[in-house]
DNA sequence: TCAGGATTGACAATCATTCTCATCTGGAAT
DNA sequence: ATTCCAGATGAGAATGATTGTCAATCCTGA
């Protein structure tokens, strides 16, 4: 019996691709498209393909390894934060720096607005964006 | 220097494609993209470009008269609120079903917390998903 | 009425993301 | 260590939403 009933995800193999990906996610701070990683990982001089860099950063995100967001022109991109902990981020559009934020009141206050009107299955998107002492 | 409430704006002329567009957003309770808008324009009779389209949408959501925001898929889709005061959403992931929400108390947090780390020029984005109950 | 800028539409061009599929590789079994 | 094979990769094609082009057309103010 090589089943396994308690597994929570499909299987995934340790590559130098991820690794590399990984590696450079965990250097950066701001968030970044995949195709800025995928620069920067050549510029390192990891060669990875463009879809691998798509097919990781998806599969860490579902894994919950990173944060996703869309930018105002539909773009995604990714950062891997501090805490794996449900956050919401302030972040600067002028240099992208990122500060993960926490609010216990607004999660509250998202999930009784759902319950009131009758909605289940609650998510929620919440982003903060400003101009930060920097500029 | 972007455009100030005393701002008059760019000038605007009424034209037969703009009419047709609010009319069928105004018919509309359910954020659709472009194409969707652009679809319904056409099966109404209404022969109106597709470029049109989007320029009109995004001429309106600055205006601030059409809601926008992105799909999971990075889609953007088009409502036109009740109300043009600052509102964030409720939308049913399965039937669009939308309820138009606000609070305050959210508003105030999101500024705070701006506020504290030194960011100006503050905006937010947040909106709920979920299944209603029609489903 | 008339000129000139705003608007439109058909279609090309972008461009992020996904798909295809032949090839490669990690690791479990032998 | 060698074999086996499903997961993983990569090069490039395909997709699809959005934007750009530019000549023709429409408003509007003089
Ligand atoms: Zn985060
Ligand atoms: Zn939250
Ligand atoms: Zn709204
Ligand atoms: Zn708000």
């Amino acid at each position: 019996m090589s089943s396994s009933t308690t597994d929570s995800g499909p299987t995934r193999r340790p590559t130098r691709q991820r690794a590399a990906l990984a590696e450079v996610m965990a250097a950066t701070s701001e968030f970044l498209s995949a195709q800025d990683l995928h620069a920067k990982l050549q510029s390192r001089g990891d060669s990875v393909g463009l879809a691998t860099v798509y097919r990781n950063l998806q599969a860490m995100a579902s894994d919950g390894d990173v944060d996703v967001l869309r930018t105002d022109d539909g773009e995604a991109v990714y950062r891997s934060c501090g805490t794996a902990e449900h956050h919401h981020h302030l972040v600067c559009r002028e240099c992208g720096r990122t500060v993960e934020v926490d609010g216990p009141a607004v999660e509250k206050w998202a999930a009784e607005v759902a319950r009131a009107n009758g909605f289940t299955d609650v998510t929620h998107t919440i982003e903060i964006f400003g101009t930060c002492t920097s500029h």
